[in-house]
DNA sequence: TCCTGATACGTAGCATCACTACCTATTGAG
DNA sequence: CTCAATAGGTAGTGATGCTACGTATCAGGA
């Protein structure tokens, strides 16, 4: 699926991913597109940059490692990271609810 | 809220607030506040642009009015609209589907 | 009369952010 | 040796919503 729409969103699905356990972005990418199935696969110009991104914001912390020979960078959550995911959450429930209800329901009322 | 999170969506609401009815720039921002229970208040600077845009894709018709003096621009979905709400709808419920169950689930698999 | 606020449309420039297209490197299979 | 899979990365682009303006009409109050 067009990860354009993901807009905004991006930063709480890696963070959600990362909840459970540190991940390396390649590992956030599969397991992203396992837990959905296949719909959600995200290329790596995507992930690094965001990763990077939100290591610069404090919300993960990522470490290098060397396993035989290949050089990985693990991410983890920071205490900041899991308030940011929290907030993503939130965010998350009341976006879809506000665009669910502008899209698919019949509340827009009769003009003039 | 954010409508930066809109990204992608926004063009949607757009549309869902024209299917039923003509209305005007002005009234299409009103009523998608006045649905949303004023949680979507969109900034003239977003919503002029963007229909626009649609008008330029073929997805609404504008139309040029005067009423007492002051000009109104009217748009109404056109059959290729219609078509595109369909898809958008669509989109809509795969892509929140999608983010849900990555953002609120559990699904996400054990590493290495 | 003049001024303000609501209505109504619009544009220019900016910022964000995901994408495409590349590049580098190691390991193991053929 | 070569190729695919794994693993990390950057540069540049493009889409798109936002901020901050500018223009104009009309109603109502000072």
């Amino acid at each position: 699926m067009r990860a354009e729409s993901l807009k905004g969103h991006l930063d709480g699905l890696l963070l959600a991913c990362l909840e459970d356990g540190p991940r390396h972005g390649y590992a956030v990418i599969e397991a992203l597109r396992d837990a959905t199935g296949g719909q959600l696969d995200l290329p790596t110009g995507t992930v690094y940059p965001a990763l990077h991104r939100l290591e610069a914001g404090g919300l993960v912390r990522g470490r290098w490692s060397v396993v035989t020979g290949r050089r990985r960078r693990t991410y983890q959550l920071t205490a900041k990271g899991h308030r940011a995911l929290s907030g993503k959450r939130a965010d998350w429930r009341q976006f879809s609810a506000v665009v669910g209800a502008a899209l698919e329901g019949r509340p827009c009322p009769d003009p003039t």
